[in-house]
Order: structure tokens, then C-alpha cells, then sequence
DNA sequence: GCTGAAACCAAAGCACGATTGGTTTCAGCC
DNA sequence: GGCTGAAACCAATCGTGCTTTGGTTTCAGC
């Protein structure tokens, strides 16, 4: 699986400038608005090159994670879609908030504590990143962005599919809803601090492979974050 | 909503005597495979009725559970497919049954807590009366059918939507499997006695309101189980 | 050994008409 | 007025046949 050879950036010829066009056209050429790429055949014609080039070309970006293909449907940029969210997306219209953070609170500490014990040192450094990210956002919106890819870097680390899925049924609900914007009022620079800590307090405890820490420490944030956001329902009614 | 008249069994002279026809072809005349019953048109013509009256009937047959209809597609026998089924069906190839008991575990207790909660006397007799099946059960296929029925009911009372999607998951992946066998070889009578005694006290807790106490209960009913298969396997290496 | 070209396969899409449940309207009959 | 039967129309779905598109193989040329 190791490249022997020392270039990388220009395995051959041909093969490179195909690459790079097409690299170039997913990154800043605009696409359609659902991603499709240009077919096989109209990117070997446009680029005079053969099919099998074009290929190989897109075989490297699908294996980096750019794009993904289907037969009979085309090349897409980004990720493959997730049948999850079509059923999170069915089920979302009859569920409320307070059904959701029942939810959380139930997976999400249990993933804590299979993130804890399963998560090797190259996890918990991406996991820091992560919620320092979450720390030096500038606005609420960013922030709540980053603080998601945070549970959910810790749900796919704990390595259970169907929790994952589960977890995923949630999080799609819990961000289609409507009330995004109660939860967006619920966030103010003192509980962004505070929710800070507590991330750090899980981080601390996942990476001292602490798995009934790390359930703790999840549960506790959970709850403050399901307080913070009844109170600024309650003071709405 | 209250029917004024006595006259349940004969509605209408007509109206009945359609009801009846087809209620008989559902309940006794074979169907297809698929359950699909004849269109509204053809019962029309067959029965010498109009479409309206047919369509009332089917009204009433579908609001008691017994058919479900879908516009350009037909009318059909039993319950309508669960989009949540469909779900579980592609992502059961890659869930083993250690993922399947770590999620049950993390779910299911969640899932007792809330039932002890929320139900009403009437689901309490539900639940004592399907306790009480799978004690009687002859051999161990309908006991594990009734076992189901329980857990299933528990995760329903729960009133929890996104919870109850989540545990339909895990069930519809658990029961799906090729790995029944093993589930079949671990239940001897010993164990099943066992089970009957650990669902007792689910039951008592919820029956008493005592969310925590189901919740160990229940985590302590999923551990023995869990048990239990690991031994089975371990047996067969 | 890589490239380009061509041909074929299989999965998905698209367009079309036919089928089917959903709905409305209308006339006939208690 | 209320139920019935008939008809017409709407909207969702299905089946069919053709096209598109990625997946694969083959072959000749450099």
C-alpha cells in the first residue's frame, strides 16, 4: 500500500494535469446545485484525454473522500447521502424537543463511555481540535456548528453502527426543527464558557480512557444544556 | 361522534352487506402474496355496488386497522410498512450481535425508565398479561416471540417517538440476523425461568411508578441475557 | 506500462401511458 | 336531507421502452 515512488505530485504526465483540472473543478469550478459533476465522457472530451485516464483521475478523488459516484446517476461532489436522514426526516414532524433531549440524554453518555474506551490518541487529538473550534468560534451560529461535529466525532468514534445510526436520527431531527431558534436564544457567552469546560471535562475523560467519566460528564452537560434551553422556553411563555 | 341509532350490525341495507363482503374476503379469502386486495373498482362490479359505497366500507376497514390504501398503488391487508424497517434492513449486514446488546443496553433501560413513567393502569395489565405468554409458552420459538411482544410494548407506553424508532431498529436488525440461532441454542429451561422472574420485576417497578427501579431492572434482565449468549457462543468455539 | 478508443454491461433516469386510490359533481331514490 | 350509483377528473404509482451514465473489458499504439 506504499507508494515507493518519490513523486507525488506528478505520478505521470497525463494523469496529473487531468487531475488537477478536475480537482479544480470540483473545488472552485461551481457546480450544479445538487454537485453532479460532468459525465465520464464530457470530461475526457473537454480535457482530450481518454476515458480511462478520466478515471483513474476520479478513482483518487472518490478514494479522498471529494466525490462519490454512482452508476447510471452521475459523479457528486462530497459525501454520499445517508438513508438515515430520509427517515429522520419523515418521523421529525411529529417530534417535540423535549422528546429529543430525552433522546440525547439516553445515547449520548453511552457513547461517551464507548468513545472512552475505544478511541485511540489520534481520536481524542482530533476531539480537541474540535472544541477548540468550538471555543474560538465568533458567533453563536459557528459555534453551534462545530459543537455538533463534536458529538458527532464522538458518536462515530465509539464505533457502533447502530448507535451511530440512532444517534444520526436524532441529530438530524434535533437540527431540521423549527426550533433552532429557541436553542439559538439559549446560547449566550456565559453558558458558552460553560459549556466549554464541560467539553473539556468529557475530552479529559475520554482520553484518560475513563469510560464511566466520560458517561458522567456527557449526562451532565446534556442536562445543563436541556435546563438552559427550558428556561429560555419558559421565558418565552 | 356518539351513534344515536341501535342498529350497529345493519347500518344500511346496502352499506352492510358490502362491509360484510368485504371484510370476509380480507379476513378468510386468500389474498396474494403482497395482501393486495381487488381495486375499488372491480369490488364495485363484483359486488353490484358503487364505488362510493365500497369506498365507505374500506373507510371503515381502515380505520379499524384491518387494511391500509395508498393512492396509485392499491389497498392492501394489514398494517402499512414501516419506513423504519426499510432502514434497518440496509444496515443489518454490517451490525454484529455485540454492537446489537451494547445498543439494547443503552436504550432499553432508558426505555423502562420513561414506561414507569407514563403508563396507565391498562398498560400495566397489558404488560402483566404478555408476562404472563411467554411463561406459558410451549416451546422456546413463541416464548421469544412473546418476549418480544413485552419489550416492544414497554417501548411503545414509553411515548417517546425517536426512542421507539431507535429500539424498532435495533429489534428489526436483532431479529433479522442469522445469529436467531444462537439466540435459540442460549434459551434453555433453566434461563427461561430466569426471565420470567427478571420481567416480574420490570413489571413491579413500573407497575409501582418507579422509573430508576425499572431501569436497573431491566439493565440487570438485558445483562443476564447478554450472558447467556456470550456463553453460547463461547461454547460453540 | 500507460494511453486512447471502442464496445458492452448494469444501474439509474426519463418520458409515456395505464392503473389505482382520492375527490367532486350530479341525478335518482327513499 | 341522506344515501346510492354513476361519471368525470385529480394525483400518486407502476410498467415499459429508451436514454444516460458509471463499471468493465478488449485492443491497438506509443
Amino acid at each position: 500500500m506504499i507508494q515507493d515512488r518519490p513523486k507525488d505530485t506528478q505520478e505521470t504526465p497525463e494523469a496529473d494535469r487531468v487531475l488537477q483540472a478536475i480537482r479544480q473543478i470540483v473545488s472552485e469550478g461551481r457546480l450544479p446545485s445538487d454537485g453532479r459533476l460532468p459525465t465520464e465522457r464530457h470530461l475526457a472530451a473537454e480535457l482530450g484525454a481518454g476515458r480511462a485516464s478520466v478515471r483513474r483521475a476520479l478513482d483518487r478523488l472518490e478514494a479522498e473522500g471529494l466525490i462519490w459516484r454512482r452508476q447510471g446517476k452521475g459523479t457528486f461532489a462530497g459525501q454520499p447521502p445517508d438513508p438515515t436522514e430520509e427517515l429522520a426526516a419523515q418521523i421529525a414532524s411529529d417530534v417535540d424537543p423535549l422528546s429529543a433531549m430525552e433522546a440525547r440524554l439516553c445515547i449520548e453518555p453511552a457513547l461517551a463511555d464507548l468513545c472512552a474506551r475505544r478511541a485511540t490518541g489520534e481520536d481524542v487529538v482530533r476531539l480537541r481540535k474540535l472544541a477548540e473550534r468550538t471555543h474560538d468560534a465568533d458567533d453563536s451560529d459557528s459555534a453551534e456548528l462545530w459543537d455538533g461535529a463534536l458529538h458527532r466525532a464522538i458518536a462515530r468514534i465509539a464505533g457502533n453502527r447502530l448507535m451511530l445510526t440512532a444517534f444520526t436520527l436524532i441529530d438530524e431531527v434535533r437540527m431540521g426543527e423549527d426550533w433552532q431558534e429557541k436553542r439559538h436564544r439559549a446560547r449566550t457567552p456565559q453558558t458558552r464558557a460553560f459549556y466549554d469546560a464541560q467539553h473539556q471535562k468529557i475530552i479529559d475523560a475520554i482520553d484518560a480512557r475513563d469510560g464511566a467519566a466520560a458517561a458522567r460528564a456527557m449526562r451532565e452537560h446534556l442536562e445543563t444544556l436541556f435546563d438552559n434551553l427550558r428556561k429560555s422556553m419558559e421565558r418565552r411563555t
